[in-house]
DNA sequence: ACTTGGCACTCACTGCGGCCGAGTGCCAAG
DNA sequence: CTTGGCACTCGGCCGCAGTGAGTGCCAAGT
């Protein structure tokens, strides 16, 4: 009961604070949402809250802030996520509809994403690991040159160039092509390796050199590359929240532009279903310390395909941005999985 | 001589006001510069240019700081090209020797650029339109679904499911692969739809449908998303300069985040050899009313593969932000043009 | 005809002092 | 445990004067 309305007080505060972005005081509280007290207990609470760590005041004398645990707790245990209306739902699936192919898929979803949070969206292409191979092409360049093309049941084509010791001409290509497709069409990519590798016994000797360097290699490179790609929109939401400016700002953009950094941030929560929240200190990584990333993985099964997520000030609306990223994530996991 | 030294007057506010980011003053500039006058003729000088439309002063009784027209008077006669340091050449060199395929070549320009200019930088992806066919691959992906794979004599390779009205088996792709190599290889993309158009007569009359109707189709709509990638860096470097905060800066990223808007920068200015500036209102783009861009082709020849460039304050380092982006280009383009 | 030193003037910027008020903490009464 | 009262704090917001860089103009010098 008398814990029960700290947090009802803890979820004002933090409810307040991401609307106006000032300190709030308990006067104001007490008013604005009918707690049915005085500010005086208000301010109690407010003590005790601080006591424990979970609101701070900037200075003495002022309203008070949610710290990061505070931010924590509510996200935990005081915000549900909150519906999307009608009219955003079906935004969401008209605009995802119109894409044409994976990319358009990436980049409409990405876009969405920045719109609909108004927060700085990233969107992982789909990862070849936990995708299978619908069919690999082999084609000669030149004599010492090969190209290998490789596509898989997400739609998403990957292709490499090799340069080969020995010649290549058509025909062994041909059979390179046959002999890869029969053993790996089908076969989830990340078990491609493996398998080429138990191959040779089975085939032609004289193919072997190319099956063994060529395509392992190839195929080796091509799943340690899985994850590079990755989309990125609405930067310029950065500038919303008065953040203090140019110091913040930089490090925040500098960070963005490293793929590492995103890949952690967005590929690490990647269980669909469940929407994961980092704030602040909790994303590891120093320049976002004031920000929060939200973010999830889409795809169908419990292997999800790749991750999503937008990140915004640690004062962001949780509700509606989990909210937010559920849907696009379950929406673009149900296009690329019924294809 | 009269007409000399004023020229002199505004170059040397231009590059004080670069350094500085202030309003220059007649007495600083006559003590910095030993332009052998005094302050007093310098102040008429000063006093003639702004008559001109050259320099301005932010507030009466403040230095001055030069306008768009000054700033392009700098450009067009004022101002060399700066000549790369032997290391920064040397660092070019290593930087992108190191890239292994198209995708890389392209990122690493592009943070090459941001690095050497601190600023922000673009990298168009080598259009389509100006390189050759070098390989077409058509593989059947169910009966009524086909891939295409485009390899082009630059070492990109653009991809494309089709589907089909008609059903698709295996040997009809194979034919359809080596008649569109015998008639495309070699040939500049552009050309291929008209010579695709123009090819049925002399073939088979039952690959017609598939020649008009998919293979057409798909190489025009190649052709027509020829341009639409390109790579960004450095957006971090927006903040380095204090352009009035907020404001200017969230539509600058907004700007930047619209593909046509960049295309419309870096694509227009597509001659190589030649670096191309726009200032201020020259963008045509009211957002980046406030800054320059810096621009040119890459690629052998009259023809270029596509345009890279930096974006930044208008008061930028033009001689060196211009040899960087020449350096650049020149050493991609040769890159691109050898392979 | 141009250059130069002198001089009065403008005006952004800075620092200072005082006021204001939201907000706090504490306490004693309910 | 809640509540109203009360003294206290302190950041933010004036208004103010002082400062100095910079200008424009003018009359004298070359």
């Amino acid at each position: 009961m008398l814990e029960d309305r700290r947090l009802e007080v803890l979820r004002a505060i933090v409810e307040d604070f991401v609307l106006s972005n000032e300190p709030v005081g308990s006067k104001a509280l007490a008013e604005r949402h009918n707690l049915g007290v005085s500010p005086a207990t208000v301010r109690n609470d407010m003590s005790a809250l601080e006591e424990e760590g979970y609101i701070t005041q900037p200075h003495t004398s002022a309203g008070r802030i949610p710290t990061d645990k505070g931010y924590r707790l509510f996200v935990d245990r005081l915000s549900g996520v909150k519906p999307l209306s009608r009219a955003e739902r079906r935004a969401i699936q008209s605009f995802l509809e119109g894409a044409v192919d994976l990319d358009d898929v990436v980049r409409r979803s990405v876009r969405l994403l920045a719109q609909l949070t108004r927060q700085v969206a990233v969107v992982q292409y789909p990862s070849l690991s936990s995708s299978s191979i619908r069919h690999i092409e082999v084609v000669t360049l030149g004599p010492y040159r090969l190209l290998m093309v490789l596509i898989t049941d997400t739609g998403r084509v990957e292709q490499r160039i090799v340069d080969s010791l020995v010649p290549v001409d058509d025909e062994v290509a041909g059979e390179l092509r046959s002999v890869l497709n029969c053993a790996l069409a089908g076969r989830r990519l990340v078990d491609a390796p493996d398998i080429v590798a138990a191959l040779p016994d089975s085939t032609r000797s004289e193919l072997r050199p190319y099956l063994t360097t060529v395509a392992g290699a190839v195929l080796e490179s091509l799943v340690e590359r899985q994850e590079e790609r990755i989309a990125m929109a609405g930067t310029a939401n950065l500038t919303r929240s008065p953040v203090d400016f140019a110091d913040s700002l930089r490090s925040i953009l500098e960070a963005l532009e490293e793929q590492v950094v995103l890949m952690k941030l967005i590929g690490s929560a990647r269980e669909t279903g469940t929407v994961t929240v980092r704030i602040g200190r909790e994303t590891d990584v120093d320049a976002l310390r004031s920000t929060a990333v939200v973010a999830t993985g889409y795809g169908r099964g419990p292997f999800a395909l790749g991750g999503m997520g937008v990140l915004g000030p640690m004062r962001m609306d949780y509700p509606g941005t989990m909210a937010a990223v559920r849907a696009v994530a379950k929406y673009v996991g149900e296009l690329l999985g019924a294809d």
